[in-house]
DNA sequence: TATTATTGTAACATTGTGTTACAATAATAA
DNA sequence: TTATTATTGTAACACAATGTTACAATAATA
């Protein structure tokens, strides 16, 4: 079994990379009025993770961060952003990950370097749902979406992690408009308008909802879109 | 010499701590209408650098910052906030160490650990500026407060990191009210003005400051306060 | 053609902030 | 003692942003 977290070769000692240091990614998508975190599921043992990976001896944080989020999801330009590091002691704990090597059949003595202390550096990714090929290996039986009120309970400090970034995420909506980067090329106000009241946790007013994004000048109507339904048809929207 | 950052006994290749990882402390305060940040200054070599040091191999990162913090200023309740992780290969620079180390009389071969790469946790700070104590100790000279629109050419990209952390500080000055940790125990809203004018880098209009700031509901009124001047005295007021 | 649900937007209310103006007042000078 | 001066505290108005209510427009269905 190759090493988690590992993009290629790697010795057994994880030669080639940083050791102690470690990114996770959480990589959020925004499908079915829902927000959804992709994960990883280990085989054999189960374990759910979030995606991550270690840093090569002479590669840049973000770009290992970019690689991360790149082989999960199998999209280049991503929106991506580091949000805070998880350092406490507390934090590491090796037994989940022996028993991931131990159900694959891997020997491994006390001290691998897996099972040392490491710090992780925690990134959030905004990605478009309907662009996304989720990508497990080797090592991962799973890598899917769950939905952002339903994850299960992950390994280590994964858990507090998605809870901050989704603070990360929130902070960031007003700031910095990141919540385009969850939507599809073309979209209603109305779909965005859940989305923004899907990540804030809480509704909001149409009205005072649509004059504000208008009035940011960044998107343009493009057509109608029929839905079906007995009522006047919404318009669609674009990024730009 | 022992190494830099190191913060008690540590052997001559860092036994004891995170191998890789480094935390820099951007330490501003207020003083004189200025904001200042606290720099040290290498003996013989008199390279500039910002306050740093590493992660002991049980200690928590928090914990280890807060270390960093303390040891230079002499205070113990600190507001320190991480802000960005530095990450990039080209940051690394093992020659202003070698410089360093050199200068001390100390040998090391290419292999000592202070010449590999680190990644840096950037951390800022808040602190008053009447109650600090800069602390040198026997590898740095200088310990010393620097107007932050004259800081002299630091080591590595620690010039970078400043401005990052600057940037950091605007951002929560309205979200997290951060200004306050860096005023004395009493002030008048005149100085909290000039504060937040000097980190924002423009004037602000006086009644609009005053109602805000007053609005928060966070502001006590004590007394006033004689300045001597041929004028209306302010009032002086307290933070709750 | 009436009904229904939803959209787009006008209209008004409320709040927050920008700006101007001025009375209050502490020290100094006449 | 009284005018002068500089600065403070705050009222008053203007304007912008946001909250709220209301309603016409319209796509599908009955």
């Amino acid at each position: 079994m190759k090493e988690p977290g590992i993009r290629n070769e790697g010795g057994s000692q994880g030669e080639g990379y940083m050791h102690g240091l470690a990114i996770d990614a959480v990589i959020f998508g925004f499908h079915d009025r829902q927000l959804k975190v992709l994960l990883m599921q280990y085989k054999k043992s189960g374990v759910f993770a979030l995606p991550g990976g270690f840093i090569r001896d002479k590669e840049n944080l973000n770009d290992a961060a970019k690689g991360v989020v790149s082989i999960r999801t199998g999209l280049e330009n991503i929106y991506l952003e580091q949000f805070y590091v998880f350092g406490d002691y507390a934090r590491f704990d090796p037994t989940p990950m022996k028993t991931i090597m131990k159900a694959n059949g891997v020997e491994a003595g006390d001290d691998h370097w897996l099972f040392q202390r490491f710090i992780s550096i925690g990134y959030y990714a905004l990605v478009d749902f309907t662009k996304v090929v989720p990508m497990p290996d080797q090592i991962f039986d799973g890598c899917d979406w769950y939905e952002l009120n339903n994850i299960p309970p992950l390994m280590q400090d994964h858990n507090a992690i998605i809870l901050k970034a989704l603070e990360a995420l929130r902070t960031g909506l007003d700031n910095k408009l990141v919540a385009f980067n969850l939507m599809p090329e073309e979209f209603t106000l109305g779909d965005l308008q859940i989305l923004y009241e899907t990540i804030l946790g809480k509704k909001l007013l149409r009205p005072a909802f649509q004059r504000k994004m208008l009035s940011l000048g960044i998107l343009e109507r493009i057509a109608k879109k029929w839905t079906g339904g007995a009522h006047k048809a919404p318009y669609l929207y674009r990024f730009v």
